[in-house]
DNA sequence: CTGATACTGAAGCATTCACTTAAGTATCAA
DNA sequence: TTGATACTTAAGTGAATGCTTCAGTATCAG
């Protein structure tokens, strides 16, 4: 269908996938070439060259070349945007849920109230 | 392949298509039966419970069946999991970050200082 | 009992995904 | 210049994904 796809919908689905969320968290703990981010993977370059793609397209990771070495960072900022999706309905819900609690305990008969 | 899941994965992958990421924010709003669900999304019911069964395996929702309605609500826990490996990264990099400045600053020629 | 409602499940299908292998192209080191 | 290093790209493959349709089942309302 090739349709345009949102900035969170990208992130989302680049930390979908196990493995490069092992790239993001090796990258977390700072930057590293292409070799170093393929090193402890059981894949070949190719495929890790494939993942990086992936997450620079959604702006989860930025690199550059220098030479014949490219050298990755992850980029927080389009962490922050999907956290603070996953932040915003949470909070949502558990407002709610407060919001419940209290209609429930408010119409609870008199002298069971504050448990 | 068919190997085990951990639940991040399971959380992440739910997480990653658009039409789920719609349904858990209706059902941030509050809770709601397959049929609401399925209202303002464009396709099948069939497809919206499939959709359904990927969230509820996720542990992000959870529904309950009453006379021949079920009602969905979120599992604001799922969701904590998937907000806390964000923000765990997200926070590392930004702390690299803030050291890497440091170290700048501190390299600086002395006039320059505290810009 | 009868029809409408609210799902539920199975089968099929096109597309996307996560790889692989193989054949590149630069860059660096000696 | 020659070989090794560090990617890069293209093509192919099998499995997973996101649907569809159709044929159920269970419940409720009259």
């Amino acid at each position: 269908m090739l349709q345009y796809q949102e900035p969170l919908d990208l992130a989302f689905q680049a930390l979908s996938d196990p493995t490069r969320r092992r790239m993001v968290e090796r990258l977390s703990r700072g930057p590293a070439s292409v070799s170093e981010l393929a090193e402890p993977l059981p894949m070949s370059m190719s495929a890790v060259v494939q993942h990086l793609k992936i997450l620079e397209a959604a702006g989860v990771v930025r690199s550059e070349k220098v030479g014949r070495v490219r050298t990755c960072r992850v980029e927080p900022a389009a962490l922050s945007a999907a956290e603070r999706w996953i932040n915003e309905r949470r909070r949502s819900v558990e407002r709610s849920l407060d919001r419940l609690a209290v209609f429930l305990d408010e119409t609870k008969p008199e002298e069971e109230k504050t448990k």
